[in-house]
DNA sequence: CTGTTAGCGCATTCAA
DNA sequence: TTGAATGCGCTAACAG
């Protein structure tokens, strides 16, 4: 049957004490007499009491729980980022909320509605590749709950963010290719929308200009990470009379895609056709034909500081100071595998 | 500024009526006359209110919350078994908190601990590969909190559960080698804690009976799912003077490292050596020298299954009524690349 | 140092 | 058909 969990009541019943007195005596109130606190305690690890949670939040009109929204699980790159936000939340004695946008803007301002009515006290958010503004978040503000975005951070100013700086990452990958005698490098680019700060665009013009090489704009295509699209574009580039010998893929996803196409067209990887891509999936270290190196953008990092920027502003919140927005940058590092 | 979030008593006061005609109308309460319930219904509206669910979970002793313990959400698998439960548990107006044992059985008590304490209503879990006892899931029974184990489940008896029968699959999938040519089979194992039912090993024995085949001792191996034993274990069977040619890994992690180590040693795979293993990943079609067949355990379709056993005890659990230990067992299938 | 009291927002029982 | 009153468990302001 049904174990009656203890509440303070019963502890101050049978103590002969008032419920206060228990509650200070249980939260080391300076001004209980040691006496009274040790019964207390005593008699609360007796009984196993253990704090109602949902009393509590229901009191200080505070969830305790974070919201975080991002495309999905699927991607390792994501769930190490939860990692990193799930540390720090844990220290703080948060619970986290996902929810998962799977890449569409309606979704993901559905998602917001579920959080907000379910009270969370911040937000975290890597934004979908769908979405362009960020009205559905601004929502928030007007209920005083937080957000930080991170990762895919939308280009507008007066918001907080974490994210990883491609740009110098970029003109290195780059370079590191026309090191290897490869001047000729094909880019393909991801979404405009998660592209508004373009640093990869930018890398990739810096790293041409700095070593005197001409942009052939042919060289530059787009994907929608679909690997239709990614496939599209790659044979766009393949198919050049002029075939770039190295390509510049937006993740290691686009990556793989562009791969498996160059194969099929016959062509030798590493020899042919060398691929640079972001993020560094563990699991290329498992093919025959990896891209040649990959941006690290670490994921766990860029989590638990977003997560502990968070924290910063639900305490600043409490204390009803004005927090300038934050942005962090973290660098990436091109790994060379 | 903090904008004032309506409740219903401000609703009451503003109409002046009283707020349990407030909190009835809104829930289309039957005894509430069509103009006062439309009256307050529009003015809701108008307010924005939203009903505080901080405040319901603690009025009504629930938390709307299901935990949901596993090893790790960067297994796709595992992701995919997320969506499943999320899906439904939406359905349901339910949260999903999620806690991530990382193998380790510690861990998994102190996840179990957490969930009591934040008073989940109910938990659905994959256990680790540490785990042999379930005390500590036990103790959930005290707190009146049901369990539905998935995927990874004990084989105790007095439990609900919902898994993915292998044993057929496996026969398949043996008999898939051998009509292949491929008599000589190498089994690498998983840790014997998650291998209680041992259907892999029950199906690759059955195949060999089935087709007269003698099984070599030998040719089964363990490995505890870390790269290291992997390697040490198929460095075993690769070595052998009668080297099989075919394996059966315990899942694709395996295979892959497998794979990787029998091409080290120049054996070409789909010739010298045919690897069959359980998953599916979707990764796999990126390799040169994918597992030439995978087991399909359908974790989405795991996952909602646990979901809806879950609710469903939670409802019987209002009414009080016992309900018989269900057992849940899908039917798994060989998807041949 | 400790007790009394009020109240968070809501659902619900009992009265009218 | 509606209202008044109660209490869920806890914290904190106020009073002693």
């Amino acid at each position: 049957m049904e174990k009656k969990v203890p509440t303070i009541k019963e502890i101050a019943k049978k103590l002969n004490i008032s419920v206060s007195t228990v509650s200070r005596a249980l939260h080391d109130h300076p001004s209980i007499g040691l006496r009274t606190k040790m019964q207390v305690q005593k008699l609360a690890a007796e009984m196993h009491y253990e704090p109602n949670q949902t009393a509590i939040r229901f009191k200080q009109g505070k969830t305790f729980t974070l919201g975080l929204i991002l495309p999905n699980l699927r991607e390792e790159y994501f769930s190490s980022v939860i990692s990193g936000i799930e540390d720090i939340a844990f220290k703080n004695n948060y619970n986290v909320l996902i929810g998962q946008s799977h890449d569409s803007l309606s979704r993901e301002q559905k998602i917001v509605e579920t959080m907000r009515k379910h009270r969370v006290d911040g937000v975290l958010v890597s934004i979908s590749k769908e979405t362009t503004g960020i009205d559905h978040f601004k929502q928030l503000d007007k209920y005083n709950i937080p957000v930080v975005y991170f990762d895919r951070v939308p280009d507008v100013p007066g918001i907080h963010s974490v994210w990883c700086s491609l740009y110098n990452s970029t003109i290195e990958a780059v370079e590191f290719l026309f090191s290897n005698g490869r001047r000729s490098v094909g880019f393909i680019q991801g979404p405009l929308s998660l592209n508004i700060k373009n640093e990869r665009l930018g890398g990739y013009l810096e790293a041409h200009r700095k070593n005197n090489i001409a942009v052939n704009e042919a060289l530059i295509v787009t994907t929608d990470l679909s690997k239709a699209a990614t496939e599209e574009s790659a044979e766009k580039l393949l198919s050049l009379m002029e075939r770039p010998s190295a390509i510049l893929a937006f993740n290691d996803q686009v990556a793989l895609d562009t791969i498996q196409l160059a194969k099929k067209k016959n062509l030798k990887i590493g020899k042919d056709l060398c691929v640079v891509s972001y993020a560094n999936w563990p699991i290329t270290s498992y093919l025959d034909s990896p891209p040649l190196a990959s941006v690290e953008q670490f994921p766990y990092e860029q989590g638990s500081r977003a997560a502990e920027l968070l924290f910063k502003l639900l305490d600043a919140g409490t204390s009803a100071e004005a927090i300038p927005f934050e942005n962090i940058v973290l660098e990436s590092k091109l790994v060379v595998h």
